[in-house]
DNA sequence: TGCCAGGCCCTCTTTAGGGCCTT
């Protein structure tokens, strides 16, 4: 698989338009199923965070305090994953507070996500969950750290889309998983995956 | 004052409701 950027965002809450600020980033480079570079960072937002979320995430107010303000924060992991596409775990979630918080800074996305979340429902129905960490657990890849934290989830995420990525390979016969068959999959009602990936593959 | 996310997806569905998933 070409190269895509797995980010995970911590926030104070679920939605930026509410008022919510992310707290922190990180973005991993997936490349051929490893993760070749990395970008991790608290952030700063004036914001407090409710005492819920501190103990959710391990992230506290005097930790944000110390932080980089998020307009630093969001132009370095900008320039970090530049025209990569993303990929996240429930990307509408992360993609909306990536866009609230580079819309702060006059900047605009330049790519498309792709969503764990939606392409396991697909891919992985069998899975008694499809949390994060349960996929994990499920497809037997390894623990990377606390949960809840921006990189040990964005580097669960890179391992799930490397096993999901496999997944299509072994099971489908996609010789090229591409970010743009992963929106293909995700985008189809899941009635209709097989149909989608037995077209695919007969076009290969 | 009272409100308080939103998109996906299933089903006892489509003139709707509720669980899942993200923090």
């Amino acid at each position: 698989m070409d190269a895509v950027a797995v980010i995970d965002f911590e926030t104070t809450g679920l939605s930026p338009a509410q008022g919510d600020r992310a707290t922190e980033i990180a973005a991993v480079i997936l490349e051929n199923g490893k993760v070749v570079d990395r970008y991790q960072s608290l952030m700063n937002a004036g914001v407090r965070i409710p005492s819920f979320i501190e103990e959710l995430t391990g992230i506290s107010n005097a930790m944000i305090r110390q932080a980089p303000t998020a307009a630093n924060v969001m132009r370095e992991v900008s320039d970090f994953v530049g025209d990569i596409p993303l990929v996240a775990h429930n990307a509408s979630f992360d993609c909306k507070f990536w866009d609230a918080e580079v819309a702060r800074i006059n900047l605009t996305r330049r790519q498309e996500f792709a969503c764990s979340l939606l392409l396991a429902r697909r891919l992985l129905p069998q899975a008694p969950s499809h949390k994060l960490g349960a996929l994990v657990e499920f497809a037997n890849l390894p623990l990377a750290g606390r949960a809840h934290r921006a990189l040990a989830d964005a580097e669960m995420a890179a391992s799930l889309l490397t096993h999901l990525a496999d997944e299509l390979r072994s099971r489908y016969g996609i010789r090229q998983v591409t970010h743009e068959l992963l929106r293909k999959i995700q985008g189809v009602p899941k009635a209709k995956v097989e149909q989608l990936l037995a077209k695919h593959q007969q076009s290969q």
